[in-house]
DNA sequence: AGCCGCATCCATGCATGCTAGTATACAAGA
DNA sequence: TCTTGTATACTAGCATGCATGGATGCGGCT
């Protein structure tokens, strides 16, 4: 009987977002409603200083203030969601600051793991990252940038469980929150998906020939290059962002 | 008129666990109750295992249940409060994979800020950094573990301030959490706070004498006798750990 | 026109009652 | 003695009502 954790991510829980209306009763109300706003929050399917009082989305679930306002604290404390006392809760824009943060926190982390996992790579953690590529090709074919998206972080994801370090892969994945965000501005534009593709198999490539130093650094060409088109995306929606 | 925000640690505010009783009525109290509790498990005055239901709490700061299921949900997922539905909360055991992880993880990114904090090293830097080490000398003598431990993370804080990456530190913090507990049942032993402060001396002489891949070399000792420590420390508290 | 005061609405924060499920103590029966 | 059924106490999850304070619109005043 394990306690109740509701803080990894079950890739599939949400799904696409969109289908905000049914939760599934057995289970705490809060933390469906937590990954189902994060991950609505991060697609963009809600945009940023878009109202979200407690009553609106009591009102989109059916359910009571209180697994609501449990959910909207945790994703306050993500730095998702701004709580301004007796006036309102509202989407936060994007924090360059804290993009700029992000970034630097998940280059360090992705690199040390990359370079443990190089370390004990094997068939089945190759077979595990592929299988993810695979997909990736599947919804870029599909044009599913959500489902592109999870397939992303399911290929990066095998890296540190390879490395036996899964719990850092939920470290990085919250660092890199405000990063997804913009990412999904990105992922529409023609040619991005076929990129990120191509970068991951060179990854890959360098770890089954046996070169960690090499697979490091194409990892590290992969997110700065991620970094760069961010920073390229980012005077298309200047009223999605602030300073700090 | 800024948001509400309850992640970042303004040090003083929880002060040395054991006032549990007295919240300011002007501020959040769920926040407030987070913090209190947080220190009061890293410190060790609540003790693993240790039931932590709701209405317990709620007569120790004399609140209602609201605040108090705001502060533990989030607590839990911290890692530091396990909850099971319908039967209780209670202070978790120490995960020895989550130590791990998290040393992991620490070191990855003190690393990576301090090599960014050596580009960036001035007198105002260092001025900082002394005055922490200054505090931790002073809390030694008075063996004031947890005052000790608040100079510590001012220390190691300082370079994040240093390099402009202040919210990397909440990161920080957040993944030494559980290295924290495990170094409360260790701060007690003598010479250690002594070691820690040597180390922390070499750092700053490294970096004042522009020698930054020294000053690395220098954390990354610093940072692994603190691991050697707790490992040697595990045996003497079998009770309070847990494999996974 | 421009400014001030007030009533109203709506937001979050907090308190409280209710529900359902678990652990436990204890008594009845084999 | 051991097992089993039951009553009870306690838990967390959820719904709801109240308190407090900011935002807003309108009317009256200058």
């Amino acid at each position: 009987m394990p306690p109740r954790i509701a803080v990894s991510t079950p890739i599939e829980t949400a799904g696409r977002p969109g289908g905000l209306g049914r939760l599934d009763r057995k289970l705490p109300a809060a933390d469906q409603i937590y990954r189902v706003i994060r991950d609505a929050i991060i697609s963009g399917h809600f945009r940023p200083r878009e109202a979200m009082s407690e009553n609106r989305i009591c009102g989109m679930f059916a359910v009571s203030r209180s697994p609501v306002r449990i959910a909207l604290t945790r994703l306050a404390e993500d730095g998702l969601i701004d709580i301004f006392p007796q006036r309102g809760s509202f989407v936060a824009p994007i924090k360059l600051q804290q993009v700029r943060e992000g970034h630097f926190a998940r280059v360090a982390l992705e690199l040390a793991v990359l370079r443990e996992a190089a370390d004990h790579w094997s068939k089945s953690c190759a077979d595990v990252a592929t299988e993810a590529i695979r997909r990736q090709k599947r919804f870029a074919r599909d044009g599913d940038a959500w489902r592109f998206h999870t397939a992303d972080e399911q290929f990066h994801r095998s890296f540190a469980v390879c490395a036996g370090l899964e719990g850092v892969w939920t470290t990085i994945q919250g660092v890199k929150t405000h990063l997804d965000r913009v990412r999904h501005l990105a992922n529409p534009v023609k040619g991005h998906m076929d990129k990120v593709i191509a970068e991951h198999e060179a990854i890959i490539a360098q770890l089954d020939d046996g070169r960690p130093d090499d697979a490091v650094a194409a990892m590290r060409h992969h997110l700065d290059s991620l970094h760069a088109t961010i920073e390229r995306l980012r005077p298309l929606h200047k009223d999605y962002f602030v300073e700090e």
